[in-house]
DNA sequence: CCCATTTTAGATTGTCTAGTCCATAATGCC
DNA sequence: GGCATTATGGACTAGACAATCTAAAATGGG
């Protein structure tokens, strides 16, 4: 009936992301996602209706993609050490992809003036969800009778969100795996001591 | 020989600071910077040469007024515990300051690629002061026999510069002030145990 | 093969930006 | 009081930007 499609949505989305990611949101321009997409302007409007809803189905494929792995590796029915040390080792891994980009939504917080609301709105509720898992986490290991920091559950997972949002900025200043290692190891003791 | 200035230096500076910490390097225009600081386009241009050497300025201007003191608060000669609780919470009133701006500095790192060389040069700057200086708090209480982690204090001194990184991302999602002071209290006995 | 429908490509529009230019106003030394 | 010098205000330039518009190209049911 009509003509066909010549790109493929997800393939041109992940693309958009990854360009998002590196460069944040007011410093990419429609003519960089046409390039990086290879799809032409009126496509991306007539697929994505603007460059905020570009902005915003890419974060929710960043949720996707990168952080449901993350969210499945803290259902793991681990010692409570060993599961955060491996959900850090990957959130470590996350920070320094592509080069020293920091977290996608951690990113997105500081530039949160300028993505629209659809964005942020989903940064603040995947934030809030990171909270209750870990603090299920530490409950569960708690009930099971592990060694847990005697901290309330919800100001230790707080605190463990707040060692990821700064491991994401701490990747932008000096991105030494290593030393974001060892960032995390005093983290991982204050809340799960050895 | 010449006619007089209509603007304070010091005041317009600090003006322009205020504005770059509230909305960023890029979203923050000549035009904005005119009205707040109301001097003329061609005056900022005498004084600071260009937008990019006024926000170096400005960084500048906030590391003396703001980060010097929270520096003189580091060399003051207190048991550990109450030296750092002391500076964190004086580090969560920074990142609260004027709304939920987050720290100057974390942000600029975050926008680095846009706001020039020399601001971003300073922050990375500070970034390493600070590490040494919370190194060498916790070596001097170290060697005075108080309660310590037993990381190495480099570890710890970075892990605490991370908390504070991540505290200025936790502002901008959620400015809750008793929030953050339990996740700096769970930083603080991480590595000064009560 | 035709035609309604959608995609594509590129020109265009209107807005905003950093930075420059220029004419005017103020200043104080001579 | 002239005059060199600096400050000021506003017009201007050149370019980037998101978004819209237009028209050609492709598609498949009838």
């Amino acid at each position: 009936m009509a003509r066909c499609r010549e790109f493929d949505e997800q393939e041109a989305l992940r693309r958009a992301r990854d360009l998002f990611w590196a460069r944040g949101y007011a410093e990419t321009s429609l003519d960089d996602l046409m390039q990086a997409t290879g799809v032409c302007r009126q496509s991306l409007y007539n697929t994505f209706g603007s460059k905020a809803g570009l902005f915003a189905a890419a974060i929710d494929d960043y949720r996707r993609s990168e952080l449901e792995q993350m969210h499945a590796l803290l259902q793991r029915d681990l010692p409570l050490r060993e599961l955060l040390d491996s959900f850090l080792e990957r959130v470590i891994g996350l920070m320094l992809k592509c080069g020293p980009h920091g977290c996608f939504f951690a990113n997105t917080m500081v530039e949160k003036e300028r993505v629209g609301a659809a964005a942020v709105a989903m940064v603040a509720q995947n934030s809030a969800r990171y909270e209750q898992e870990l603090c299920g986490v530490l409950e569960r290991a708690r009930a099971r009778g592990e060694a847990v920091t005697a901290k309330p559950a919800v100001d230790a997972a707080r605190f463990l969100l707040n060692t990821m949002l700064g491991l994401s900025t701490l990747a932008r200043i000096a991105p030494d795996r290593d030393a974001m290692r060892r960032v995390a190891q005093v983290a991982l003791d204050a809340v799960a001591p050895p």
